[in-house]
DNA sequence: CAGTTGTCTTGACTAATTCAAGATAAGGAA
DNA sequence: TTCCTTATCTTGAATTAGTCAAGACAACTG
């Protein structure tokens, strides 16, 4: 590990520790993963961990994730159709291009100016809180090849 | 069954008959139900079909809106953290409004003027077919009540 | 350095959905 | 109408993604 690393390693323990949460190898590899992956499940995550702490089990993972979502370190999104996807972006309400061809995931800055996406035409009622978009097409490699799984 | 059910029958069965599928018992039974609860779960749909039809398995219900969805007759939609869900309104690229505390889903229009959901601030080379908004937030009822489960 | 509490491991379990093989029924042809 | 072909449905098993619970263990507090 590098000093950058070593750095790095400070920061994220410093964002572990002020959500309350205690750091622990396994903490700091699942954000080390994430940093890799920018959209992984939870599977994923545990493939990456798992090779740098071996002994680690998938259930630590899937705790480290729900722990870390819901102290707001990671977002959790889920594209129809796909297990769940971990990301470390969070707090900018951005959203997701997913690729139809080979469920490749980008991320997207909110649609056109501010955030129109924030105002349905008719809210019934309802006390809109978020609102979270997914975009549907193929990425450029999957446009050109036929299909790339 | 009164007459006004007979024609809306007739015309359940031509809509499958022209998607190029088998009329079956089932598969209008599917129709209704959706017609009755337009955002319902496989789980939902089955329990209402057999309520008419005692026979009819689990598994025909998700065969039949397999092939509805396949078809284009009914829509998928998969909100994060439920099982998938039917509708029959397709074609119109309308959006969701999920409420936080009692899974309740309304559909909403097309979020402001045209289409500005179909267009991402940078699509990253991306060909973008389409677009899903889901909103989040309280329903009416939600927001007076402390919880309505 | 020891205690407390939170985290991780192990193992079982559930929910949602899919797959496969054979029985059955729908729609077209004779 | 009756038969034939093929799609659909039934039954039963399997899979995937994720959760729950009990005890072992390790991180921070004092």
């Amino acid at each position: 590990m590098t000093a950058t690393d070593a750095t790095a390693t400070h920061t994220l323990a410093d964002g572990i520790r002020s959500a309350g949460l205690k750091v622990t190898a396994q903490r700091l590899a699942v954000l080390y993963a994430l940093a890799d992956s920018p959209h992984a499940s939870a599977e994923r995550v545990f493939a990456a961990v798992h090779a740098g702490l071996p002994g680690t089990s998938l259930q630590a993972v899937y705790g480290v994730l729900a722990a870390f979502t819901s102290a707001g370190l990671v977002r959790r999104i889920e594209p129809a159709g796909s297990a769940a996807l971990f990301e470390r972006r969070v707090g900018d309400n951005h959203h997701h291009l997913v690729c139809t061809g080979c469920d490749a995931v980008h991320d997207v800055d909110c649609v056109v100016g501010e955030a129109p996406c924030l105002t349905p035409a008719d809210a019934r009622g309802f006390a809109v809180a978020s609102a979270e978009v997914t975009f549907w097409g193929l990425c450029p490699s999957c446009r050109t090849e036929p299909a790339t799984p």
